[in-house]
Parts: C-alpha cells; structure tokens; sequence
DNA sequence: GCAGTTACGCTACGACTCGTAGCGAAACCG
DNA sequence: CGGTTTCGCTACGAGTCGTAGCGTAACTGC
C-alpha cells in the first residue's frame, strides 16, 4: 500500500522512498493514536517518533487525514478475513466478533469515526475511504452470501444478485457493530453476536423476496 | 439546556450570564460546523461570528469538544420523536427516516462522529454524550417497543421486559443508519427504510424467545 | 566513472490557534 | 449604595501548521 502514489507516473530515475520510512511513519502514527487520540496527534510528533524529517512526512501525505487514513487501512488489511464456518449464522458471528475485536483497539476507536467524519465534507477523503476499507470489508458481505446460496441457506432465493440487499445486510452488520461499541459503548460478545446473527437470519428467511 | 453549570450551586447575587449569547454561540457554532467542518472549527471563529469575547466563551464551556455536543444535543432536541404511525413496521420507518434527515444536515455529519472520536478516550465526554443525544434516543426505541407489545405484534413476547433486546434493536437501527449515511455515503429513501423495517420486523418475530 | 534526478535530514520561517491573565465597565442583589 | 459576577477588550507565551532553502545521500542511464 504505498502511501502516495509517486506523484505522476512510475519514476525510475533518483533516489527510491524508504520503504524503511513507509513502516515507521505508520507504526509511529498508530502509537500517537493510542496515546493522543485523532485530535491530540501532530504531524510533527509522529515524525519525531518515527525518526524521520517532517518534510519527508509531507511529501508522501497530504495532510493528517490521508496519513490516518492509511494508517487505518494497514490495520484493516492485518484484521479483516471471512473464515467459513459452515452456516450463515456462524460466519456472520465470526466476522461481528472479528469486527468488534479491530474497534476494541484505542487507535481503531479514536481513528475510524475521526477520518469519516472528516470525509463528512471532503469527496477525495471519502472516496480513499471507500477503495481502502469499505470495499474491503463490503467484499466480505458478497463472500459471506454466496455461500449461503450455495449452501441453501435462502429459501425463496432464486440465486441472482441483489446489490441492493447486499448494501443492506452490510449496513446492518457493519453499522450495528459499530454502534453497539462506537456509540453505546458496550461490550460485543459471543452471546450478543448470537443474538444479532439470529435476527438477521430470521429477517433474512422471513423476507425471501428481500 | 444550560451550557455549563454556574460552577458549583445556583448563584444568586452578581451580573447573570446573558442567554441571549448563549442562542448566538450555539449558533455561531452550527453555522461554523456546515462551513468549516469539526476539525476546521476554532472557538476564536464561533466567538467573532456569535459577537461574543471569545474569554466569555471559555467561562462556559470547557473546549470545543463540550460546546459541539451541546450544540448537537439542541439539533436532537428540536428533531427527534415517535409520532405513533398505528404499526410496529410504520414506527421504525418513520423513525429511520427521521433520523436520516437529521445526518443530511453537514453540521450533524461532521460533528457527531466526530464528538464520538473524542469520546472514545474522554469519559466525561462520553457520559455527556450519553445523556444528552443517547438516552433521548433509546428512549425513542423503548416506546416503539412498548407500544408493539400493546398491540400485539410481538408474538411469543410475555410482555415483560428485555432491556438486551432493547439494547439490540437500538443498535441495529441507530447504527444502520448512521452507517448507512456516514460510511456507505448512500441516500435513506423511503424503499431502504421499508426494507430495513421489514428485516427489523421479520427478525423479531422469527426470534419469538428474543 | 560521471552527470542527472530524486529523496533525505536539517533549519528556519510567517501565520495561525490555543488557553489564560488583567483591565475597566456593566448588570444584578440586598 | 457596596458587593459580586459577567461582560468586552487587549495582550501574551506556547505550540502547531505547512513551506522553503540548503547540502547530502542514493539510485539510474550514458
């Protein structure tokens, strides 16, 4: 995931990046995250822990959004999988306690509303957003229903897609999570996944047509 | 909804605070968040635009993460209610949608994540959150439900309470739409409400136990 | 090798915001 | 009227911002 993209077009010529920088920036910025929060954190100080120029900072990033943003996707990359446990139910369990575990991390829960909100008024932002975490976990969703269907799993499913249920149940699973611990602060556990894992499969059998 | 508690006990003698320049910081503060943002918003800013010495801003609130709640919690105060709509199905879609439009406005985008951020590492601040925006809407849910129950939509329900079954139905429609409208950065029609009611609906009662 | 190109660390800069302090005037109470 | 508190105003040191300029380091193509 390379932080900016080399200006232009592909440069074979001069000095290459640091790859070496690329991980301690990151690394540095998830450590000011967790000890300053989103708002607390300066460019400067990441830089300084980093042992890098502050110059050298800003020549790959266009400003603190940007960096956190990346910095979130790393982490997103480490956590986010669908292993397939068998059922509908169980996979949906797994990824909401996987989900849960990534937004139990101080830098996740400080960082993730942080840059939305930001992206609240700025279409560049939102769109690195969207290609660098919610594709990626969206992608989850499509994964998690195909088995399903191919399990039999949806009665009354006639085995087309439905992006607009997609959006749905990625909305549901996603935002549900996000709240419950964003918002609400309260504790996801295998119990309470149960629990949302059964409303939404009976909502999901009781509508066939949706 | 005082901004700041007189300090200690209710002071009776000296100049009183003027109201008038608390309506006009509040304000200042709401118009400062559509132009500005959460991140762009400086106190110096609301307190040249409410006509206001900015030390008078800071005897009243503490910074600026206090003031934007305060702000919010006046947004949610003029928007948020349960008209009865005569189905459990017509109460959460009338509810989506009014939540809907209440995260249309740029000022509440950018502000309540954002206070939410700050919130994860900021306990006052996340009580004040509770109380004044969280609660108001949990209520919202604990009506819905209660009014259901008279109605007799909920089948297999004993009519006792499940404070966790409230808890999830809050979660599941708070953090559906907000995540919707935040992360998804889709629009909240009438049709996606209907269909997330009808989900809500069909997987309350598919789960008669809970 | 050498010239060209790019990234690096370092320093310094003006502009801005922060939160606080000190002042005299204004507004309310007994 | 004296006591008390808030008001607007000004000023302040501290910290951050994002950029510019410099000489050096690293890599490519001739």
């Amino acid at each position: 995931m390379p932080p900016t993209p080399p200006a232009r077009s592909r440069r074979r010529t001069g000095r290459p990046r640091s790859a070496e920088a690329d991980r301690a920036i990151l690394d540095a910025t998830r450590a000011a995250l967790v000890e300053l929060g989103f708002a607390g954190l300066t460019l400067g100080d990441v830089a300084a822990r980093a042992g890098v120029a502050k110059t050298t900072l800003y020549r790959r990033w266009a400003g603190k959004n940007e960096l956190v943003v990346d910095t979130l996707a790393a982490l997103f990359e480490e956590q986010l999988e669908l292993p397939d446990r068998g059922s509908l139910h169980a996979d949906i369990e797994g990824v909401v306690l996987r989900f849960a575990g990534l937004l139990d991390r101080p830098e996740t829960r400080t960082a993730l509303m942080a840059v939305v909100a930001e992206a609240g008024h700025d279409e560049a932002l939102r769109d690195r957003i969207r290609e660098a975490i919610v594709d990626r976990q969206k992608h989850l969703v499509l994964l998690g229903r195909a088995r399903a269907q191919r399990r039999g799993e949806m009665p009354g499913d006639d085995g087309t897609a439905d992006p607009a249920r997609d959006d749905l149940i990625f909305d549901v699973v996603a935002g549900t999570v996000l709240h419950r611990v964003m918002v609400s602060s309260e504790p996801v556990d295998r119990e309470w996944a149960d629990r949302l894992a059964r409303l939404l499969v009976g909502g999901l059998t009781a509508n066939p047509g949706c």
